[in-house]
DNA sequence: CTCTATGCAAATCTTTTGCACGAAC
DNA sequence: GTTCGTGCAAAAGATTTGCATAGAG
């Protein structure tokens, strides 16, 4: 149901980075919160409450699971990082770095990324007829992918 | 939280004839299977599965959450209805009648319907560059909408 | 010292499921 | 008569919240 499971080297820099960022909103460095975007850079898929809970547990163990919810709904209100709800299963989390948009497959759930240059003109439409403005981070598009076509 | 909360008249004609397709796949012309589909023609937009409870009860006051739940499935499955799920709350429910998107606003929620022609083009290239079949009917994506632009 | 963060337990909300009885075919 | 549908209750899954205490600034 995830994408991307390994691991990959958390740029150490970029964690702090976003902690500053948590900062200026009144938010604290601790523990808890540089271990789950430590995780989140670690791992660049979309995952779960739970899983990403599991990985800074397998570090901190005492780190509760609601206490990864209550950061992750700071992150995401900060931008950090994007919450994409498939139809079935949790809500899952990735980081905001470039814009694109996911194609998820209603069959087996697995997540795609596409690059934002694929939906500009989308975006344009929506603005000029609708005057809505399209989160260029969230955007979302269900059907079947390429190995569940059966 | 839902789009077009006033009633219009459902043709008994169209009702019949959903209540034939689900016939055919196995299905029996039961009175709440009908009173949910005529409650789905008669509230155009999108709706929870409570909502449609409710309205349902206000005519048969026994059928049961559980039950709409049931039918709200089956009537997915049969394309007949489309669910979306907004990064918040319960999932809604509409007839899928033509093809559209959704453009569903992260504040205050509103759900506005967009035609499939303005999406044509990432339909194709889904298909050509990833193999991923966009379904038509499920196209939904997030930002603000006119009135939030604040 | 003051205010935020956290663990824990419990509550909440949404959706699903098991079962016994009633209804459709 | 056989199979499917339904109400009810209960479970399950995901997320949120209250509260007392520990920790950051």
């Amino acid at each position: 149901m995830s994408t991307h499971g390994h691991p990959a080297p958390a740029d150490p820099g970029r964690v702090e980075q976003i902690l500053a960022r948590v900062r200026e909103h009144g938010g604290r460095r601790t523990p808890a919160r540089r271990l789950l975007v430590t995780v989140l850079l670690e791992h660049p898929g979309h995952h779960s409450a739970e899983e990403l809970a599991a990985a800074v547990q397998a570090r901190a163990p005492d780190v509760h699971l609601s206490t990864i919810y209550r950061h992750l709904d700071e992150l995401e209100q900060l931008h950090v990082i994007d919450r994409t709800r498939p139809s079935h299963g949790p809500a899952t989390y990735h980081l905001a770095a470039t814009d694109h948009g996911h194609l998820i497959c209603d069959l087996c759930g697995t997540i795609t990324e596409i690059p934002a240059s694929l939906f500009t003109h989308l975006t344009h439409t929506a603005q000029a007829s609708y005057g809505f403005t399209i989160n260029p981070h969230h955007l979302t598009i269900t059907g079947h992918c390429a190995n569940c076509q059966a």
